[in-house]
DNA sequence: CAAAAAAAGTTTGAGCTTGAAATATATTTT
DNA sequence: AAAATATATTTCAAGCTCAAACTTTTTTTG
């Protein structure tokens, strides 16, 4: 909203602010379109936080720890943990230590390392897991059911550009 | 991830698990579509949030609040600014109280009734707004930048359709 | 080998977020 | 007028989030 006229345009017709040079308004579309992406984003993710917290008694990041682990049947290292998530080191102990309590994950000291501990899913962490991914992905397609396959395709292919615009190390363990 | 076979299926031409029925594949496809969105949503959303921190000291969710109200000259009630905001009403009061320690909002008694009150920008308040806008609106020219024109007015009417698809109230002031 | 640098994790402090409970005030019912 | 109900907002507890500071351990290097 507001951001007034651009100093940077090529062609002054107008003395008036109210000027819109082709740059201002693919500004503004990208910036409208933002806001649409963020404003669908913040709906669908509420939606599963809601559900997941009704029906799991869990939580997205949860969630999104134990998908992590889930693709990495040898455990992940805290550090290879909140790298692939990209959230902070301190955020993930938190999350970790809770599933810990709950028995969904252990953490298992690393042989030639004191300082580190491979994280990794419990049996029933396994399990866990295994339902809520059933239950989630019915989910997205219900709250995302009028995008077509091929729709969705061209979507996804969109969207890794944008990721691929900003920086992405995406290490590994 | 996971996501097993799909019982609902009206052909079982194949007795292994591994069938996929064409509303498995579109189900896949748009929970890849999904993963994507929010990985990018995520970036756009931490690039923002560390600018508007390292630029104006500031947060999201304190520049989502200010936005919110300068769209409304006679400010909102708290009420309202949840409502706007779609975010749970004790939430807003944290912010605002922040807001208010800096001198950004002021809350101003509601004449008729002695539960409300009024949160406004100050002056102060709307130049600090209008200084981070501009900034927002280049930043995410910048993060979208490969985005033309008609591209994010096809993006933003699709992103519509997903907003509409979910409950949506939108009550206003 | 000892000092310095780097790496793995945790802790801390501040802020955001939610849902539920508490407070206060208004309005409606009885 | 008293009681019940509705509305406006705040408080609270639990959890997520980050950046920065801090331990401990390992590796590098002079």
């Amino acid at each position: 909203m507001i951001a007034e006229n651009d100093v940077t345009q090529t062609k002054p017709d107008s003395p008036l602010p109210e000027t819109e040079t082709p740059r201002d308004a693919a500004s503004k579309e990208r910036l409208r379109m933002w806001l649409r992406m963020l404003k669908s984003t913040r709906r669908v993710e509420a939606a599963l936080r809601d559900r997941l917290r009704r029906e799991f008694g869990s939580t997205l990041p949860r969630f999104d720890v134990m998908a992590a682990l889930a693709r990495y049947d040898d455990g992940l290292k805290m550090s290879a943990l909140s790298g692939v998530l990209r959230v902070s080191n301190g955020n993930v102990t938190g999350i970790v230590d809770r599933l810990v309590e709950e028995g969904l994950v252990v953490r298992v000291q690393v042989p030639g390392d004191r300082r580190a501990s491979l994280v990794r899913l419990t049996r029933k962490g396994r399990e866990a897991f295994a339902r809520q991914a059933e239950a989630h992905e019915t989910w997205i397609s219900e709250l995302l059911g009028d995008v077509s396959l091929d729709e969705a395709r061209m979507f996804s292919d969109r969207f890794d550009a944008i990721i691929k615009t900003d920086t992405d190390p995406e290490q590994t363990a």
